[in-house]
DNA sequence: AAAAGGCTTTAAAACGCTTGCATTTGTTTT
DNA sequence: AAAACAAATGCAAGCGTTTTAAAGCCTTTT
């Protein structure tokens, strides 16, 4: 025999009040006389009462679940940014569901469709690219929706990132500084505004500065991966760069060790300066130089940028920049 | 004014049918006359009508989504195993609520709690130790619940793991075979049994076959992370251990480098097998020798247990051992 | 041509909760 | 002590589906 479920209405009959008066109490509601509330507080605990948050949702529109796409959780990147997520998440009562999309434009529609057949109230999008059916998809939705870590060059979406055409610029001109004439730009796909539009741009900007020339032949464009990092160290060797600037700490790490592996020695025959900032530049040696970013805090606040957006409370301003910075490491004279 | 939402009620009335037969369309029911099938999936598609699946589980009683507990997504090796689950709960028309819970009892159960309000079909638990408070409430739920890379020393929960009493045991004995006669063993919370009562087995029972003394000073407590190996080097060099098995892929990096630092020479001065064979193994210098886990594999077939539970399917055997290996990297001779 | 059956389809009752409105009870005012 | 008002509680209509029992509609069978 199955356990019977106990409902909100087995709770108002063994406290002989109403449901509604259950419903006060369970949500906290102070038009309750204190002797009610503690009577109902007595049987909710005696009977073991949960109230279920699918009816809950359905009656009150709300699920106090927020949507989480994100490209690969395996990435310590974009774990980093989840982290932060969950944790203001559940700051504010909150759950979150995460789905995995590999940046792949047909499961992200995929995605974002059961997200919202789910009734999310909110969602967090992470990913490089926004392809144009996923922005109609946003654009059409009333359900709230923030970039964590992602760029929308047209900003129309809320965003939390940093200022990624200044800190690649000052990344550059800290090589520069150091003496290197020819500096590498290896980074992911360019397609990707935040490749192709932010980061190139800030690498173009610190050449211009001191009047170096811009060579398409020191631009790498190569996937995320230590593997892709390894491979591509015999192609940099070949233009005689001197520092690279890379734009995944998973890349500069296998570049790292590709060239190390290949007897460059650091940072006296090359420099690099990665991007990310994560933990795994802790574990390279030499360790890695940087520029750092509040990855755990990109999620945070991209999550409590959410809540207000969920509040309908106003915002002043919804594309928001945190603050990076360069850290010096071995890999940097 | 406000999209109105539109509901299954609006389809059926352009379609002229009852809301069972446009809900029997929606889920495949095979009891729906082709004709009338094409004009509802007309009028579905015409009006842009998505199910909600809020309602959809309240009737039902079935929500399609799972709990994912876990102890912290930024630990690849749980993020490793996340990422299986998520792509087999994909495969499977799940989605998962991921919670991270720090390994902290007073967290886990109010996770739980949460999720089992929110009517999840099943939950995958990760995590090293569970506490009695959770297993009561899991005896209590009716809810299927699987552990992935976690262990009930009284298997009565489901679970997929290796086997980590062997697979230790089966690394010290490379080690000793390699000539080392002091090996230390390094790993996490002892309380945990995965720890001290598997791991630690594995250990004396490597020592034990060759006759070797088990030396409680070989044995080093500490949490899993880089610091900590860092750290807890010049402990393990002031034993004259000439080798070490360590039980967490950062943990036994940041012992790496930290050795490394000191000018320890590897595998020459001291030889290191790590247990999660995660990439990182491949990112050290030299890379690190490992017992093989199939991380991904271990989240991936935990969901599809999971599955057959939710499907209140006959279960041969509800613990699970995948295999394991051994892989010789630069850490070993 | 009536009876039997197999498909389709419908009506309506859940599912467990929130919430606006009405009602009751209790407290102040006058 | 009646009137006025405020606080507490109850009623009942949803919320958008699924699902079961019943009804309709055809085609076969006899």
């Amino acid at each position: 025999m199955e356990k019977q479920t106990i409902t909100i209405y087995d709770v108002a009959r063994e406290a002989s009040v109403s449901m509604a008066t259950v419903s006060r109490v369970v949500n906290g509601n102070p038009n309750v006389k204190p002797a009610t509330r503690k009577k109902v507080l007595e049987v909710i605990d005696r009977l073991d009462y949960r109230p279920n948050a699918v009816a809950r949702g359905l009656a009150s529109k709300k699920t106090t679940t927020v949507g989480v796409i994100i490209p690969d959780v395996t990435n310590i990147y974009f774990s980093s940014l989840a982290r932060g997520i969950d944790d203001v998440a559940t700051m504010y009562k909150y759950n979150i569901i995460l789905a995995n999309s590999d940046e792949n434009g047909q499961k992200e529609l995929q995605v974002l469709n059961t997200l919202l057949a789910k009734q999310v109230d909110g969602i967090i999008f992470m990913g490089n690219q926004i392809s144009t059916n996923m922005r109609s998809e946003f654009a059409r939705s009333k359900t709230p929706i923030v970039l964590a870590g992602s760029v929308d060059s047209d900003e129309e979406i809320a965003s939390v990132n940093i200022d990624y055409i200044a800190a690649v610029e000052e990344a550059v001109s800290t090589l520069i500084r150091h003496g290197n004439k020819k500096v590498a730009f290896v980074t992911g796909n360019m397609d990707q505004p935040i490749n192709g539009l932010y980061r190139l741009n800030g690498y173009k900007k610190a050449l211009a500065k001191v009047g170096l020339p811009f060579d398409e032949k020191l631009v790498f464009e190569t996937e995320y991966s230590y593997k892709a990092g390894e491979a591509i160290w015999p192609e940099i060797k070949a233009t005689d760069a001197t520092a690279a600037v890379v734009g995944d700490d998973e890349l500069a790490i296998g570049l790292l060790n590709g060239a190390g592996d290949d007897n460059a020695k650091f940072p006296d025959d090359f420099e690099i300066i990665t991007s990310n900032d994560s933990k795994l530049t802790e574990m390279s040696r030499p360790k890695m130089s940087s520029i750092t970013q509040p990855l755990y805090d990109i999620g945070a606040v991209a999550m409590r940028l959410l809540t207000k957006l969920m509040n309908k409370e106003e915002i002043e301003n919804q594309t928001i920049l945190l603050p990076y910075g360069i850290v010096e490491r071995g890999t940097t004279k």
